[in-house]
RNA sequence: UGGGGAUUAGUCCAGUGGUAGGACGCCUGACUCUGGAUCAGGAAGCGGAGGUUCGAACCCUCCAUCCCCAGCCA
């Protein structure tokens, strides 16, 4: 058994100490509450993977509840694709959907009791005025002029609020705490505001909202959420989030803060994923480059793959930024264990057998998964005019170059070795267009009676059998591990990687492969691992590529240039 | 300069008084009809200074560095 077996992190530790100690009678409730503003990222799924796998593991629930306390930019679209996305990544939450506007009218009690108890006031200042008065991080603040009203008018201004009769900025409520206090969220913090937009689950019933504060705590409190996760940022709201647990006099869940997700070659917020897709650096949400959970999908990841990331990085409470080779790495276990072999030619090289006879196509079988047998195996045809990939031949081999060249000899996988006799180039541009090789009969499945050693084997696609399909290669977002890394004046967009996307349109895939439906998922041997778009047609296949294999190869040939 | 956090290999995470461990990455080698996978081996770390102790990554003191907070966002 190893460390990681019998190690638990920090979170599990607190939850099983609360256990033993009874502080929550031996419940567990975790919910994962995110704001319906946009599409769910890698980052999430590490707080959905926490909160749902917690709950699972203590035989708990967990909640999914949406904190949409802001009308102005939150959309149906959001919920729905979140739903998706979780459900997606494999949890589910029952019966337990929740919205804190369920709660609005409860909500909106507990403000009136505050109120009624002294702890709560309407104020007159504008925006600007809050934050003259709220002071500095190193300055107390002064107290609102509008804190000492009196509870009745109190009461019936912000009734007045509820009721309509006043224009957004023009009153706010606001906790009575300490103007004074080193925590600047203790400064009488806004617990209510108006906000005359319609809301797109109560429409506009209310003109009035809660703010953020105000509305988690408490929404936790309803549903008897024991635990309530949240990131580091949130740390300095947890005296605010208690204060007002204590002053309503209601269930009291606990607060527990750990460190986001960061990973390299990427960002993860909200606002910079909006800003590459507003300055047309990606497509959509879905875009295959970006690290949404519908992105990540559509590039081919798997959700197992993505919860064994999340389990791999563990949690703890200090920054940081995970390497995304390890995502990488997690990926490509989950999709050697299951993603069937085929061949594909990105950048096709044409081959011409000059000794295979003109009309023969033969018959060549080739194993599914050297990883699983049960999976099979499959006949690809061999004729006389074969492409293979273009990398796979130098006309000048450099060192420990195995792969084809003038004179030498590789085996075609699965199918016979070829010799390259000559060259073709192209007039103009001197470009090798085409190899003229000859065959060995004798070496029919891809040995050869005599032993002899080849080296190289290359994947191959016959012309007369061949599938044209057009294969979207994308790399990293970012060319740095850093996109914050830039010179002085520069932007982290300066970071973004030009080559994040590289489209082979003429790329030749093994039969049958024009018809894989959108979402299956395939290794190119000796490539990567591909997946069908949803863009592709059979008449018109369009293959993602996910991840690429570990290339020895190519960290070799980088390493000796 | 206020308050709240954090500091263990390149990266992530364990270790909470008794020889510092795992994973990814990196380097070697073996094997191989994927330069894949697999297997074997290796380099690499407790931010610093004092103190307590037979013994400190762990306890105490001081220092340094990094992150978060001045939305009527969440």
């Amino acid at each position: 058994m190893t460390q990681a077996d019998t190690s638990v992190d920090f979170l599990r530790g607190i939850i099983a100490d609360d256990n033993r100690t009874g502080k929550f009678g031996g419940r567990v409730v975790t919910r994962f509450p995110p704001e319906p503003n946009g599409y769910l990222h890698i980052g999430h799924a590490k707080s959905v993977c926490l909160n749902f796998g917690i709950a699972e593991e203590f035989g708990g629930v967990c909640h999914l509840r949406f904190d949409d306390t802001n009308p102005s930019r939150e959309e149906m679209e959001y919920v729905n694709s979140i739903q998706e996305d979780v459900r997606w990544l494999g949890f589910d939450w029952g019966e337990n959907l929740f919205f804190a506007s369920d709660y609005f009218d409860q909500l909106y009690e507990y403000a009136i009791k505050l109120i009624e108890s002294g702890k709560a006031f309407v104020c007159d200042l504008s925006a600007d005025e809050v934050r003259d008065y709220r002071g500095s991080l190193v300055e107390p603040g002064k107290e609102s002029p509008y804190r000492n009203r009196s509870i009745e008018e109190n009461l019936s201004l912000f009734r007045g609020m509820r009721a309509g009769d006043f224009g957004e900025g023009e009153h706010t409520l606001r906790a009575k705490i300490d103007m004074a206090a080193p925590n600047l969220n203790l400064r009488d913090p806004v617990i209510y505001r108006i906000l005359k937009q319609a809301h797109h689950r109560t429409r506009d019933e209310w003109p009035i909202y809660p703010m953020y504060d105000f509305a988690h705590g408490q929404s936790d409190s309803i549903e008897h959420v024991t635990h309530s996760v949240c990131t580091l940022e949130f740390e300095d709201h947890r005296p605010l989030y208690d204060w007002f647990l204590d002053e309503l006099d209601i269930y009291h869940s606990q607060q527990i803060e750990f460190a986001r997700l960061n990973i390299t070659h990427t960002v993860l917020s909200k606002r910079r994923l909006i800003e590459l897709l507003n300055g047309g650096y990606v497509t959509a949400w879905d875009d295959p480059r970006m690290p949404t959970i519908s992105g990540l999908r559509r590039r081919g990841y798997t959700p197992e793959a993505l919860r064994n990331f999340c389990d791999r990085i563990s949690v703890a409470r200090r920054d940081n930024t995970v390497d995304i080779a390890l995502l990488e790495h997690t990926l490509r276990d989950d999709l050697n264990q299951k993603s069937p072999r085929v061949m594909g030619v990105l950048d096709p090289l044409k081959v011409v057998i000059e000794n295979y006879p003109e009309d023969k196509v033969e018959d060549i079988i080739s194993t599914n998964n050297p990883e699983d047998p049960s999976m099979g195996e499959r006949n690809v045809s061999f004729s006389r005019v074969v492409y293979i990939e273009k990398d796979d031949f130098r006309e000048i081999p450099p060192p420990k170059f195995y792969r084809l060249s003038p004179g030498k000899e590789v085996r075609l996988k699965d199918a016979y070795y070829i010799t390259c006799n000559s060259v073709v180039k192209d007039e103009i541009t001197g470009e090798v267009v085409e190899l003229r090789c000859t065959y060995d009969p004798d070496t029919f499945g891809g040995t050869s009676a005599d032993g002899r050693k080849v080296r190289g084997t290359s994947h191959w696609v016959s012309e007369e059998s061949a599938v044209d399909a057009e294969v979207r290669v994308y790399d990293h977002l970012f060319t740095t591990e850093y996109p914050d890394d830039v010179e002085d004046g520069g932007d982290w967009k300066d970071n973004i990687n030009p080559d994040s996307l590289v489209v082979m349109k003429n790329a030749k895939l093994e039969r049958g492969l024009n018809h894989a439906k959108p979402g299956e998922r395939f290794q190119f041997l000796r490539q990567g691992y591909f997946c069908v778009d949803k863009d592709s047609t059979p008449e018109s296949p369009v293959f993602n590529r996910t991840v690429p294999l570990r290339d020895t190869w190519a960290r070799f040939a980088r390493s000796n240039t």
